[in-house]
RNA sequence: GUGGCUGUAGCUCAAUGGCAAGAGCGCCGGGACGUGACCCCGGAGACGCCGGUUCAACUCCGGUCGGCCACCCCA
């Protein structure tokens, strides 16, 4: 015994640490979609997460725009940590391109940090779990991107979702017919608060904040607005934009009639030409997707399609179009609506011990029952016997192997099932076959 | 970045400017000493940190480090 005084175990504001539970979740979660990139020919990769502050800021980058967790290291290199995928992208493939070739695709999870504020579902260090289509303009791969979203969510069996498309060309199409294409940064600002604020609210936004006068606001408004099936709404807005649209407008049919032949179902796909968000960034497709259940939670998944990846690293012109789930946004939505249940992978045996001696037999035990195929679970030392029942019970085991002197003795074991309390005494050499029958029977 | 709220056992929450800070759940032990529900008994365990006011602070004030909420900003 130490009278040092102790340090007080905490973590910094905006980190966290996961348990058990809640990195079972995340497990869950990025297994899932893992499985679905690699069913579509996604490849992974990772990146350091420390690089060169002006590979991260590229030129004239605003350090503060992008809260960078920025030192110097012990070489007195200016470094910084990546505050997200797409930048570490962009420097991958300008330097490995030539070794990959294109089309590339790729997934990559991991966690990228920021030293912003922090708020609800906002942490200084969280993940980020992207895939992107590099090095083509085809249509084929926003298609397929918004596939990849659709399997992800479909594979998640989370309830209903929504995958909400735009282009941006369409919007640039109504703008330049308004004669606001010059602001177009503001308006589309404005926009993306129409459902925070309403039709209302953004048409006083665009007249006080943006200049434009009541017909420009009403006529935008009114195209943003258009309701109906989604060739419908597509129709309708060409006609509004006068041809101005027209590309954009054939670009969102071609990936709407893609995703129907895929056979994804017509209620999962909405063309919302009131998504604005990231439309600064992107130059074709936009995606966002919402779930029917908690849809205030706003996008749990978005992306597009951008013409230029990584011209600041290379000549190369790079297109690409990808997307990004948002895992911890997703996780605090399938917890507020108790789906992570499902979730939990139980381990299936505990093996109980009874004499710390004779633990050289229950290692030996256990580890028959798993060259069978099961999972089990020894417990260390021999605790009175309610404590280890206890425990299997809480790391939701579904049997418990009881093995005393009595049982030694005899040559049996108690195999309980814990969800019906019953105990079959079984003779030790019936013991893989009784705990698969058990488990069989319980499975289903 | 701005404003508001908040910080008591592992968790969720009480009370109080003054010698002994309570509960439920959880944990440990026992009753039934080899069977996880329930019941009974017993036990361990806390005022985030620093400073100030005061005869006296867990309680008031300030700071700090966290947490929550709204807004701002951004994907």
């Amino acid at each position: 015994m130490s009278d040092r005084p102790i340090i007080r175990p905490r973590t910094l504001k905006g980190f966290r640490d996961f348990l058990p539970e809640a990195m079972q979740a995340r497990e869950w979660l990025i297994d899932t979609a893992r499985t679905v990139f690699r069913s579509h020919g996604y490849e992974p990769i990772d990146t350091p997460a420390l690089e060169y502050t002006e590979i991260l800021l590229g030129k004239g980058g605003a350090e503060t725009d992008k809260q960078l967790y920025r030192f110097e290291d012990h070489g007195g290199r200016d470094v910084a940590l990546r505050f997200d995928l797409t930048v570490p992208l962009a420097r991958f493939v300008a330097q490995h391109i030539g070794e990959l070739g294109v089309p590339f695709k790729r997934y990559h999870v991991g966690p990228v940090w920021r030293g912003e504020n922090t708020q609800r579902g906002r942490y200084r260090e969280f993940m980020q779990c992207d895939f992107d289509t590099i090095g083509t303009e085809s249509l084929a791969a926003d298609t397929e991107a918004a596939l990849v979203i659709h399997d992800v969510f479909a594979a998640l069996d989370i309830g209903e979702f929504t995958i909400h498309l735009n282009n941006r060309l369409v919007l640039a199409g109504l703008l330049a017919e308004l004669g606001l294409a010059d602001r177009t940064a503001d308006v589309l600002r404005s926009i993306d608060k129409l459902p925070k604020i309403g039709r209302q609210g953004v048409a006083a936004d665009l007249e006080e904040l943006v200049g434009a006068s009541p017909a420009q606001a009403d006529r935008l408004l009114a195209a943003l607005t258009v309701t109906g099936t989604n060739s419908e709404v597509l129709a309708q807005v060409a006609e509004l934009a006068g041809g101005a649209a027209d590309a954009g407008v054939a670009a969102l049919t071609e990936v709407v009639q893609g995703l129907a032949a895929a056979d994804v179902a017509a209620s999962r796909v909405k063309v919302d030409l009131s998504i604005a968000r990231g439309l600064d960034y992107y130059t074709g497709t936009v995606f966002e997707t919402f779930l029917a259940e908690i849809p205030e939670i706003g996008s749990v998944c978005s992306g597009g399609r951008y013409d230029d990846l990584a011209s600041i690293y290379t000549k190369q012109r790079l297109p690409g179009v990808g997307a990004s789930l948002g895992i911890d946004r997703l996780l605090a939505a399938l917890e507020e609506i108790g789906k992570l249940d499902a979730a939990a992978a139980a381990p299936s045996i505990l093996m109980t011990m009874f004499d710390g001696s004779r633990s050289a037999d229950y290692v030996g035990l256990a580890a028959m029952l798993r060259r069978g195929g099961l999972s089990v679970e020894l417990y260390p030392e021999a605790k009175k016997l309610a404590s280890q029942l206890k425990y299997a019970d809480r790391k939701g085991h579904r049997l418990a192997v009881i093995i005393g002197d009595s049982e030694w003795e005899t040559g049996t074991a108690q195999v309980k099932d814990m969800a019906s309390r019953v105990s079959h005494t079984i003779d030790l050499t019936e013991l893989l076959d009784t705990c698969r029958q058990l488990l069989g029977a319980t499975a289903g």
